[in-house]
DNA sequence: CCCGTAATGTCAGTGACTGACATCAGGGTA
DNA sequence: TACCCTGATGTCAGTCACTGACATTACGGG
């Protein structure tokens, strides 16, 4: 037994998610987070950069993890197909938290604040993407934007994933936001 | 002459720039922009939402600009013509103020905060068009996936057209910049 | 049994942002 | 002319996010 409650960053992610869900972002002071968890104000600052970050801890894991697939995909895969595989790599992961998920996005998308955090985590990601096609080979401007592209999809079929309790699983939404981008952009 | 020196808001916007650049957002105080501009903190607050806001007075406009020019384009224009239309529109405008938006941007580049900023207008471009391609009759996802397409390209485009002092105009990267997304999402 | 250390607590401070109220100069109106 | 009315600004007190400096508190090794 550790000399004080175990698992502090979890206490105040937990709390925060609560507390954010109860009476919104807003309305919620860091305090009372700290409080909820049995903690000082100061010790939250101590493992989240601000009141925003605490629901993003999952995001460099997911980037580490869309990273890999990238490398992981055949040489001679396309970096299109490189980065869908990347997107649809998450889908275990989400899979198992989708509850959490849909309740993590609920309180993102009834705040402002949390909304810009949560596209400059997509950007990161993005950035890292592309980061990782280029080490393919792929040139720019192409891998930035097959990068940015593939964030579209996984933007959207995340979106509806979340949203629609009956919806197909992720990957699959993830390969069908993709075809429609393709026909999209196909021209006429 | 008006009661009060005219223009406080654009006095405001031309201190914070000032400041901004010269010794960086983070390390200048709204007292001292409004002591700049001859005002108050308080009345900084009530022209401007916050201490970001006052970089982004303009995006309404391009938004408005964007979204009258989807809906010129002909009934006959695929979704990603229309799209292409709406950024190219932004040519003119944009290259009267070239300067301004290359100290602006360096700005912005320069500090997260800014950058989230801007990411969440350009999230809310992206949603402007959408809403215009559906009133078009294009159904969704496509009119989202057209959308942030779009947006994707006008970031790379611009990005390029930012940086490289000797760079070709702007509607000119963008139709480069869009040729090389389809040519990217093409697959194989 | 002491001591270094990592996680936490305490406290004072800065600065962004807000609400309530005061001021002040024109413009219209009696 | 005297009197409101109004819109832009000023003043002031307060909340809260976030930070730096320093104190405290058990372990766990020596």
């Amino acid at each position: 037994m550790g000399r004080w409650q175990p698992d502090s960053q979890g206490r105040l992610e937990q709390a925060a998610l609560a507390l954010y869900s109860e009476r919104g972002f807003e309305n919620t002071t860091v305090a009372e987070i700290a409080a909820r968890a049995g903690l000082t104000e100061r010790t939250f600052f101590r493992h989240f950069a601000d009141k925003r970050e605490v629901l993003f801890w999952g995001a460099p894991m997911l980037e580490g993890l869309m990273v890999s697939a990238v490398e992981a995909a055949p040489t001679t895969a396309a970096p299109i197909d490189a980065v869908a595989a990347a997107l649809e790599a998450t889908g275990p992961l989400l899979a198992e938290r989708r509850d959490s998920a849909r309740q993590r996005q609920r309180v993102i998308d009834a705040n402002t604040d949390l909304r810009e955090r949560e596209l400059i985590k997509l950007a990161s990601l993005a950035t890292a993407l592309a980061g990782a096609l280029r080490r393919r080979g792929v040139g720019e401007p192409a891998a930035t934007l097959t990068a940015e592209a593939g964030i579209a999809v996984f933007r959207v079929a995340f979106a509806r994933w979340v949203s629609d309790p009956k919806s197909r699983d992720l990957p699959q939404l993830i390969r069908d936001s993709l075809g429609e981008l393709q026909a999209v952009t196909a021209g006429r």
